[in-house]
DNA sequence: CTGTTAGCGCCTTCAG
DNA sequence: CTGAAGGCGCTAACAG
């Protein structure tokens, strides 16, 4: 059957093509019985615009691209939740492209975007990212971009982040206080922004304390998980001084606890642990695991609204427009019964 | 500065605009020399075609579309992976959107989808949704489709699913093997074919093993999670005859677990719990929830490559290129150790 | 081998 | 208020 286009409608009304544009559009230039038959017709055949024909000649294709590692992660996929309700809102498409944290893919995507595919871009580095050119390149195609979480400090925009130093210096602080002496830090990449602002945070609380800082228990994850379970194994059974672990993402505080509960190290009596993690079962692991909680939802919201503030008013992105939320401690304890003595 | 599009390229080069477009394309009919300048060129002034200009040419969009309840669920996070995997090796793009498991939401996405943006729809279908007239519609945009999970048997097309009907039998018999006499059941939405089958396979495992079907201890999950948790409450207060539970859904599944823990319900000794799920988490929970586990990776590539297959041959895809994948039945033990007496 | 021409479907001047 | 015409960037048929 024939494809039903603004020409198709415009022959069946005695129409020129211009006016049922208008019509549709609501335009105030066209009389208001005009506007009913045509959108009569439009609903009766189930018209449907045509996204990239518009895209083409209005220069703009009200979509916004989300650059993040990967979506099988509680925080992204939350994050998510959170742009698509804004974008919806205001009418907006979302296309998701992921990394999985590798540089090639990231710069293939960027360049990608970079093709008219998207008015605006929200973004979460990848770890092993350490040049930044595709990003800075999409300044001259006149995509604005907003980081969130993880975020280019090269680049000069908003950012939406959670307090990292604080919350890591808390968490910290939290085993110190526990009586921890040992205590390891795991992380993804130096080069993260947020793994320099975790560790920083993890540092500065063990010399708040008195406590020196041990190289040696700072373990440096991969890209592989299994290959993080042994690299924790090995530490742990190299380091049974070690009493307190503090993982700098889900993934890592997930495989520590595995690694502890496998080592028959006990939690938290024998070795404590914390990490980020938006997991829900964290709280119904028993003992639950203590977490940094990051306000995932309300950062893809925060993010999305600089994005299309500025997109709709057509105004640059401000590094001033930049956002901190706070991330939450939770310092659980075990739900088991004392053990009958 | 000015755009680099086929037209600045010519300029600079001196060529026709056709030309540098069949250059780009490795066409047969343009000189090895003419191509490497063309490439040269492209390369320096780093020219990115315009996607949407050739979408509406060739009417081809080169990208899939997947339609899925959420996104922060694990299952259908990996089977994303999985349909990413299979189009980034084919050259499509992934445009996600979420229904949020509403029925309006999910009419307004198809609508959309209509408009050119995709080659083909790969689907799992609100629970929300009984009629299925927006869906039938995309045969006339000549959009085709493959169903995941969710699937609608009124739609004649190809399905990837798992051995629902099977893996609850067994999920049940479980637990009639393991001495539950009171099972309850709780499900998401009965429209749904996922619903049904695994009820019904609830239902003959009870039979077969001479057990009768009581269907006060079927419970219909609602859209909020905080309200199930009240409903399981209440149906485990009301019943405390319940002595197993088989959760057909991931999240019913944790907040069974949440209650029976909140209500001081040992499991596995006082009821025993199984539910459909992909997290890692369910493993490490003590004691661990045993769960019937989707191949949600694999069940992406494979409805990406039926549909892909069909896209790039330009064949109709037939009900007969329906697959089902098994699930994994983990009968999960605690380890903790046993009380002494 | 290369260039010219004619659109894809839509929007937006410019003329009536 | 409505129509005619041009063009967004790209590709494909048709000439040379």
């Amino acid at each position: 059957m024939p494809p039903v286009n603004l020409k198709r409608l415009a022959q069946e009304l005695n129409l020129s093509i211009a006016s049922v544009s208008r019509a549709l559009q609501d335009s105030h230039e066209v009389s208001s019985q005009t506007k009913e038959r045509v959108r009569a017709l439009a609903t009766a055949l189930n018209y449907q615009p045509h996204a990239y024909a518009s895209s083409l000649r209005r220069n703009l294709s009200k979509t916004i691209g989300v650059v993040i590692p990967k979506v099988a992660n509680h925080f992204f996929a939350l994050a998510i939740n959170g742009i698509e309700e804004v974008a919806r809102q205001s009418g907006f498409q979302v296309l998701i492209s992921l990394t999985h944290d590798d540089y090639a893919r990231e710069v293939s995507i960027i360049q990608h975007m970079k093709g008219g595919r998207v008015d605006g871009l929200l973004m979460s580095v990848a770890s092993g990212t350490e040049d930044f050119a595709h990003i800075k390149s999409l300044r001259e195609s006149n995509i604005p971009i907003v980081f969130f979480d993880r975020v280019c400090a090269e680049v000069s925009t908003a950012k939406v982040t959670t307090n990292d130093y604080e919350s890591a210096f808390q968490a910290t602080e939290h085993l110190i206080q526990a009586g921890c002496r040992r205590i390891a830090h795991l992380l993804i990449s130096n080069n993260l922004s947020i793994g320099q602002f975790r560790q920083q945070g993890y540092r500065d609380a063990l010399l708040a304390h008195g406590c020196d800082v041990d190289p040696t228990l700072i373990l440096h994850g991969v890209m592989d998980n299994e290959q993080n379970v042994a690299l924790i194994r090995d530490l742990l059974l190299r380091r049974p001084d070690i009493d307190g672990v503090f993982a700098s993402v889900e993934r890592l505080a997930i495989s520590t606890y595995r690694v502890c509960k496998e080592l028959g190290r006990t939690i938290p009596d024998d070795i404590k642990v914390i990490g980020f993690s938006n997991l829900e079962a964290a709280s119904m692991l028993d003992p639950p695991l203590s977490t940094v909680t990051q306000p995932a939802y309300d950062i893809g919201r925060e993010a999305a609204k600089i994005l299309l503030r500025a997109l709709e008013k057509k105004k640059a992105i401000l590094p001033s427009q930049s956002q901190v939320l706070k991330s939450e401690l939770f310092q659980r304890q075990s739900t088991a019964a004392a053990p009958a003595r």
